[in-house]
DNA sequence: CGTAAGTTTTGAAACGATTCATTCACGGGC
DNA sequence: GCCCGTGAATGAATCGTTTCAAAACTTACG
């Protein structure tokens, strides 16, 4: 059962000094030993036992991401993009999902530090980040993802969340609306603050808009339709004519309410309706819905490059911000 | 930096295999001894190796899950069903996405192969099992999860198809509803035919009922929205009055395009309409929509118990097929 | 106080791969 | 024919745990 360097040294009649050079070195050996252990590796089903060369040399050769929550499209595709950029390296990334909780993120942390994993890329549940100090201390690379983290000592990626909030109230802008609405919340979530702030100081910079902010109470579609409820009458007077929602999902819930309003409020000629997260029900929701879009793998790719700089000694913290981008949709043609 | 148990013993005053008694039986050591050691572990800051744990063991306390789809709620919850599962025994289970490519999957399973890993289970992304043999072969529990496998050789974990789709239609049957149709395809995949059959099967037991086959090139919103305005005049010429989708995003689309036709379709009045998953979208969809759930958690902790009675010896395979359940909503009030 | 029967503790061997100082083999040059 | 240099192969030591036979220590009892 256990086929180890040692039986395919002795099928290959060299040692097992030998046998490893193959493996990791074959520029060193004489081809034509390659050639025999080669067949012996091959004959014998030999697969290396990566518990032992991890011991021998300290660290694995893989990578754990952490996430909030799997079922997101945002993370799933940060995952791919990190998985990709490992695998140029020869890594591989462990997903795991905290489902926001602590206690399960922190579960995770421990088997992956006991595995001595290569690097955390890790969207952290809590402001607590003393668990990775520690894990840190001990040497493992650490990198937060989806939160800027200056000032913390970690390496980062994030996006531009005010810059997000102010393309959305922006391209209203210019395509000729001017009472926007802010739907989203609770505001204590540091996304949604920021692209609020974002979409405000947009609408500031233009004298003659208005901002109104509509708080949610979470994001969904059940909270989406509950205010799209309560912006028909004020569409209908005229005093709202553009949208910014803080998430695709409140933006479609808003948008069935608009829909299906007794009378019914015409996307996008009677208001103009802007998402975030560019989801794939974005775009095929009834209207599709103008969106804002993230580099979801460029993210992940560019939390391994931070994790695999940190491994380096001497590494420098850095805190890499991406820019959001704007898709259009019919949910704001004019 | 490497805080070993040889440390921590020093620091205890005890030997080696006292720590390691410690950690592993503790009921085994005198109570004052293992308060002398875990003081030590908590002020040297000690953390296990599992590699070398492993590599003394010969087999890894973790388990991997390889999915098709890491953003199909299906599979999240698979996935949160697994882990619960495994906790309990003090297994962690790493996730992997082969995004339905053979290609990452081998990628995948090749890795956990060199990690000994205690057990795989996969929904394999192809038809062909031979690496999956192989990997039993070298004494690796593997269990197929959402696919059956009677007579593989595999141990497996499904839930049967054929009577979710007998479970819709009957259920509509029995709101009174004759004049059926199905919408779903192609036909080749699996679960989609099964779920047809099962459909076919209950209408054929009633003899007043039909059945018509619409079908769909994929299982997405827009196909649906397609059918469904195809099926608005067969509603309004009183030609159909119920609708058994092979999946929620379908039965969502074909919704969309009922209410939204020129003279809209009332559901349930003018026309029952039964989803397939579950999804949280099917709860929230403008008319709720009655949906087939499958105990997706217990999918994911029965396949985790099948991987560990594989791992006894002589295990007996196990196929275990579980049933689908039917969740009522407005769209087939009566 | 001695002995038998537990309880605890000990420490060396083993797991499988990598490393690196050594040894070996083979030509080429003198 | 001898020496040296080079390329190739060797194998013992090492990583951090667990295990288990043996040693050391306790306790109970006659």
């Amino acid at each position: 059962m256990a086929v180890s360097v040692k039986e395919v040294a002795a099928h290959a009649g060299v040692s097992v000094g030998t046998v490893s050079n193959v493996l990791n070195r074959p520029d060193q050996v004489k081809p034509e030993t390659v050639v025999r252990v080669r067949d012996a590796i091959r004959v014998l089903g030999y697969v290396p036992n990566s518990a032992a060369r991890q011991l021998r040399e300290g660290r694995s050769r893989s990578l754990a991401l952490v996430v909030l929550d799997s079922g997101n499209p945002f993370f799933t595709d940060v995952a791919r993009g990190a998985e990709d950029r490992a695998a140029q390296d020869g890594l591989s990334v462990f997903l795991a999902n905290s489902s926001d909780s602590t206690e399960r993120e922190e579960r995770h942390l421990d088997v992956f530090e006991q595995q001595r994993i290569g690097g955390v890329l890790i969207s952290p549940a809590g402001d607590d980040l003393s668990r990775l100090e520690t894990m840190r201390g001990h040497g493992i690379p650490v990198v937060l993802v989806d939160r800027e983290a200056a000032g913390s000592g970690f390496s980062s990626v994030a996006v531009d969340d005010v810059a997000g909030g102010a393309l959305a109230a922006r391209h209203l802008l210019e395509t000729g609306r001017r009472q926007l609405a802010f739907v989203g919340g609770p505001l204590r979530i540091r996304q949604v603050a920021d692209r609020f702030q974002g979409a405000s100081a947009a609408v500031t910079a233009e004298p003659t808009a208005t901002l109104r902010l509509l708080g949610a109470d979470e994001m969904t579609l059940d909270e989406g339709r509950r205010i799209g409820e309560a912006l028909v009458p004020l569409i209908k007077q005229g005093r709202i004519d553009g949208i910014v929602a803080a998430n695709d999902l409140l933006a479609i819930g808003v948008q069935r309410a608009l829909l299906f309003a007794e009378e019914p409020v015409r996307i996008p000629e009677d208001v103009g309706l802007v998402g975030y997260d560019d989801i794939d029900f974005a775009a095929s929701a009834v209207v599709p819905v103008t969106s804002i879009r993230q580099p979801r793998e460029l993210i992940g790719a560019t939390a391994v490059e931070l994790a695999l700089e940190q491994a380096v000694d001497g590494a420098p913290v850095r805190n890499v911000v991406f820019a959001p981008e704007l898709v259009v949709r019919a949910s704001t043609a004019r």
